[in-house]
DNA sequence: GGGACCCGGGAGAGCGCTCTACCGGCACCG
DNA sequence: CGGTGCCGGTAGAGCGCTCTCCCGGGTCCC
């Protein structure tokens, strides 16, 4: 900015209209007189007009931005924030999830702002953020079951959509996966492929995803005769994974079939399976979950239920849209079919 | 935002002062009364006010944003947006960029907007985005050597930062690694190590890192007497390690220490070590690039020569910073070293 | 004791935009 | 030929904040 930036009144001067004309011209609102749009439009082009966002968003109380917020659980340190945020990404899972938004508000020319709430004092950050009118709504991808940031938003009436059903009820839309389906999904595919001992690595089971995965595995395998299932549970990490089935193996050498509740924790189980020395998927198939890309393609390629994670990102940022704009009013849920992907590990 | 949000003017008048003096008190500019700072405060949290963002960019005409700009080359297609966006996640090298250049931002109250630009349309978008005002300056981080990006932000006069120097020279800040001295460190260790027959997978020959880790490495082999070494070039995926390490192995299958210019590819070397029957490092030692804690803590875990990537992303935001306040104007190039971290891979 | 100088506070302009008036002119119609 | 719309445009208020200017009163020093 060496120079001060042309504004509509530059503009209106140079085209020889009022500013209110210009303004219409760049909203495209009321029919302006075609010889005068191109006016001014070339008025535009010379001057290199680009309308100050601020001055607009003080009037129309919109800053067309949205928190794109990560949100942890208990009070983290300052100092583990970096490892916080390296650890979330670390997970291909979240990239999927960016992809998604960005497919959806990129078009509405709205701006994902990243924010991390891993502590009080950054979530307090959060809601000052939105309360400030610099975003017009949070997306929140919470990793933790008893993340207190929900509540925090429903209660200041900030609009806000979450990935995920909270484990306490709130008052805010999100979107989910029918998580025991997919587990019933898994189920289902390891029997029809001959296993007789199957297993599970759960999800920690302080949250619904990994409850009503472990749910709908366990029913389906239930109503097929087989009521024992050794099941070990894990953390959503590779290296939870790999304990988990070092664990399974202990207790259970006879082990042929192992459901992991995601991607991370079956490749961890791969891995843990070739130290005992079994072949996968000849002497024990694995079955993850998610469907990311990363985990899934390396070797064996996974077997794997298939979360729309992309389709689920972009639906939560439409279900903001609405709420922000008032079209939409009452708390929504919306609910995705995962789906079984057949790969090389089951 | 049910009822109108509470402004200066709700708080003066709560507090029974003027506009200016409660502004003081927000701002913590001049000596203000200390009776009626508490006052004040009281008042502010009575009213749960917080201050308009719009507004005092308007005036103070800065955003407190930065624009995190991930930056490819071609025209790459609507449709591939979301690709990129989730390819570019799944790289772990990012994260750890995004944690340090959110380290540096957060306690300046900053935030970082996510922008994609990896087609002219969305090059564009960036440009203007700066231009409005909405964000203070841009940080770049480019997936391809022939990036426009920084040639259109210098042309601009916009403020921005470079993760990385571009191929072709620019007027803007960089921060960089001394990659020759990485490629060197990586061959040193090999020899140290035993080696007798060295290979390399280079990175593409088209980007700078990729051209000074090979040269540093081969350099350093060469003033040991190693003088043809092979190399295979790869594309720092996966992949494309895996595919190149097949190739060394195919026409040099006495190659005992092998130097890959990134984790990843390191990674897919190992993978192919292994299914050609060769155990890692007893037969084959493999040294990586970056210490990208995903790709590392695997089985079995790589030696790497490791980059500084968050104090390297910390810096950038800090030169940014200083452009940004007019404290430094000249392009500048901060070099950080590379440093060898051994593990079990060599 | 009087002038210079702070120090703490208020008044008010103005940042660049949107948007609601309002107004002149022109076609249409009774 | 005087209303009645309607079209195309202007004028101007005001969004909520910062910041300069100003002013009263106390302190300090000669």
């Amino acid at each position: 900015m060496s120079r001060q930036a042309p504004t509509l009144e530059d503009v209106a001067r140079e085209a020889g209209v009022s500013r209110a004309t210009v303004s219409r011209v760049v909203n495209g609102v009321r029919n302006v007189d075609p010889a005068i749009q191109e006016l001014v439009r070339q008025a535009i082009r010379r001057t290199g007009y680009a309308p100050n966002r601020a001055a607009r968003s003080l009037v129309t109380r919109r800053a067309e931005a949205v928190a794109l917020v990560v949100s942890g659980a208990g009070d983290t340190s300052e100092e583990a924030q970096a490892a916080f945020a390296a650890r979330v990404f670390a997970d291909p899972f979240f990239g999927r999830v960016v992809a998604g938004i960005v497919g959806y508000l990129r078009p509405r020319s709205v701006h994902p702002v990243l924010m991390f709430a891993e502590s009080a004092a950054a979530r307090e950050e959060v809601l000052t953020y939105l309360r400030q009118g610099r975003a017009d709504g949070a997306l929140v991808v919470s990793s933790h079951a008893d993340d207190p940031l929900p509540a925090l938003l429903a209660d200041a009436a900030l609009p806000a959509v979450l990935f995920a059903r909270p484990a306490r009820p709130v008052p805010l839309s999100h979107v989910d996966l029918a998580h025991r389906d997919g587990g019933r999904l898994a189920a289902e595919h390891l029997l029809a492929r001959g296993c007789r001992r199957p297993a599970t690595i759960s999800g920690p089971l302080t949250v619904p995803a990994g409850q009503e995965r472990l749910a709908g595995f366990r029913d389906a395998l239930a109503r097929r005769g087989h009521t024992r299932v050794p099941v070990a549970e894990g953390g959503f990490t590779y290296d939870s994974g790999l304990a988990a089935m070092a664990g399974l193996l202990a207790e259970h050498p006879d082990v042929d079939g192992v459901f992991a509740a995601n991607d991370l924790m079956a490749r961890g189980a791969c891995q843990a399976l070739r130290e005992h020395g079994r072949r996968v998927p000849e002497d024990v198939a694995v079955v993850g979950f998610d469907d990311s890309t990363a985990a899934v393609d390396r070797h064996p390629r996974l077997t794997t239920v298939r979360q729309p994670v992309e389709d689920m990102a972009a639906e939560m940022a439409r279900l903001l849209d609405e709420h922000i704009h008032g079209t939409r009013t009452e708390p929504t849920s919306v609910l995705f079919d995962p789906e079984l992907v057949v790969r090389e590990s089951a």
